[in-house]
DNA sequence: TACGCTCGGATTGTCAACAATCGAAAGAGG
DNA sequence: CCTCTTTCGATTGTTGACAATCCGAGCGTA
C-alpha cells in the first residue's frame, strides 16, 4: 500500500506494449489498434485496453474518444518542456543526494566514472550510453526517493520518443563527462546547491545535444 | 497527439471515481471491489477496471494481482517524498516564470495577492485556500510548460490523500501570505534564480505545515 | 490446543458478442 | 466541377458470462 508498491500491476501486456514503444517497433504517431494488438500479443482486446490506458496515463500514448490510441508524438516544445521537467528532477536528486552524504554513492560514482572515462577514451559510444544511464540512475537512487526516481523514469520515457532514430554520435561527449564528474564531486563535497545546479545544468545541456541530433547524452 | 491532448481520455466513470477519492468518499486504504463501484456508477465493471488502471499509472489507486485495488495510503515518508518531488516543480515553474516575464502575469499575481491579503485580515481561510490554489496555479501556468502544470496537480492530488481529514486551522497563514509576495517580487522582477529558491522554500514550508496538522497551506 | 489440509465463497482476470460512434466513400443536387 | 447528404465498413465502447485465483472457514490429526 506504499509508494513502492505504487508501480502498478506489472501486467505482461502492459510491459510488452511499453516495450513495443519504446523499442521503436511501434513509432510515433502510429496507430494502436486494439484487434491487430490484440491478436499479436495473443490475447483479448481487454487487457490490451487497460495497457493502453495505462500507457496514456503515463504519457507514452495518446488517446482520443472513439477514434483510438496512437503513439505519442514529442513536438520540439515538448521536448523543450520534458528536459526542463527532467532537469529540475535531477537537480533535486543531486541536492538531496549530496546532502545525505552516503558513503557507499562516493565509491558507486566513482567507480562508474572512471567506467565512463574508460569508455570515452576507447570511443565506445554505446558502453558510455549505458554507464551514462547507470550514472543517473545511481544518483536517483542515492536521492533516497523513490517517488523521484519513477517520476524520472517516466519523462525518460517520453523523452525517448523525440527524435528517436537520432543516431548517437561520440561529439560533446568530454563536455558531458567533464558534467559529470563536476556532480559527482559536488554530491561527494555534501555542497547540495552546487549539486542541484550542475546536474540541473547537465540535463539542459542535454536538451541542446538532444536538439542537434547527438543523442549520446539524452 | 501533442502534449495538451495527453489528458487522456476524459472518460466519464475516471472522473468520477477521482473524485470520490479525492473528497475522500473513499478514504486512503479502503478497498476498490468492481462490482460494489460498478453498480454504485451504473456501469459495468469494464470501465471501473480501466479508470482504476489510470488512477493506479496516476498514483492515488494501488493495486495487487488477483486481490483487487486499494485506495493509496500515504506515509510521511512517502509525503516527504512527495513534497519534495512538488517543491521542484513550483520551483522551477516560477522559475521559468520568472525568466519569462510577462506583463499580463504581473497583474494576475497582484490581483490575488490582494485577495489573498483581504481574506487572511478577515479571517476567511475557506477563501484564502482556494486562492492559494489560484496563486499556485497561476504561476504553473505562467512557466508556459503545460507538462509542469500536469505533473503538479498529478503530486498535488496524491498529497492531498496525507491526513486528509487535517482540519484547516488559519495559523501560519501570515507567513505563508509573505512567502507568496516575496515570490512574486521575484517573479515580477524576473530574478528567476530567487523566485525558484524562495517557491522552492515555501513548499517545504508547506510541508512543515502539513505534518503539523495546520493544513491552509498544502 | 496447535497445526496443516481441503473445500467453498467471493473477487479478480479474461473473453467473445453486441451496441455506439466515427470517417470515408458513394451519390444527389446545385 | 463543387458541395452537401447519406450510407456503409471499420473501430471503439460496453456488457454479461466464464475461468482463474485468493482468502478464510471448517475439519482432521498429532
Amino acid at each position: 500500500m506504499t509508494d513502492t508498491a505504487a508501480v502498478g500491476r506489472p501486467t505482461i501486456v502492459r510491459h510488452q506494449l511499453e516495450r513495443l514503444i519504446t523499442s521503436g517497433e511501434l513509432a510515433p504517431g502510429d496507430r494502436l489498434a486494439e484487434v491487430q494488438l490484440a491478436e499479436r500479443l495473443g490475447v483479448s482486446r481487454g487487457p490490451v485496453r487497460e495497457a493502453i490506458t495505462a500507457l496514456a496515463q503515463d504519457g507514452l500514448v495518446v488517446q482520443f474518444p472513439n477514434r483510438g490510441a496512437f503513439v505519442r508524438t514529442v513536438s520540439e516544445d515538448d521536448a523543450r518542456h520534458l528536459y526542463e521537467v527532467r532537469s529540475a528532477l535531477f537537480g533535486l536528486a543531486c541536492q538531496l543526494a549530496a546532502a545525505r552524504r552516503q558513503a557507499t554513492v562516493e565509491i558507486e560514482l566513482r567507480d562508474l566514472l572512471a567506467s565512463m572515462r574508460a569508455a570515452f577514451e576507447r570511443d565506445d559510444s554505446e558502453a558510455y550510453y549505458e554507464l551514462n544511464r547507470a550514472f543517473h540512475r545511481a544518483l536517483l537512487s542515492a536521492s533516497g526517493n523513490p517517488r523521484l526516481l519513477r517520476q524520472y523514469e517516466s519523462i525518460s520515457r517520453e523523452i525517448s520518443l523525440f527524435r528517436a532514430r537520432a543516431l548517437t554520435v561520440s561529439e560533446n561527449v568530454a563536455s558531458s563527462l567533464e558534467e559529470h564528474e563536476a556532480i559527482a564531486a559536488a554530491v561527494i563535497d555534501g555542497d547540495a546547491e552546487a549539486a542541484r545546479r550542475r546536474a540541473a545544468d547537465h540535463i539542459v545541456g542535454g536538451l541542446r545535444r538532444h536538439m542537434k541530433e547527438s543523442a549520446v547524452d539524452r
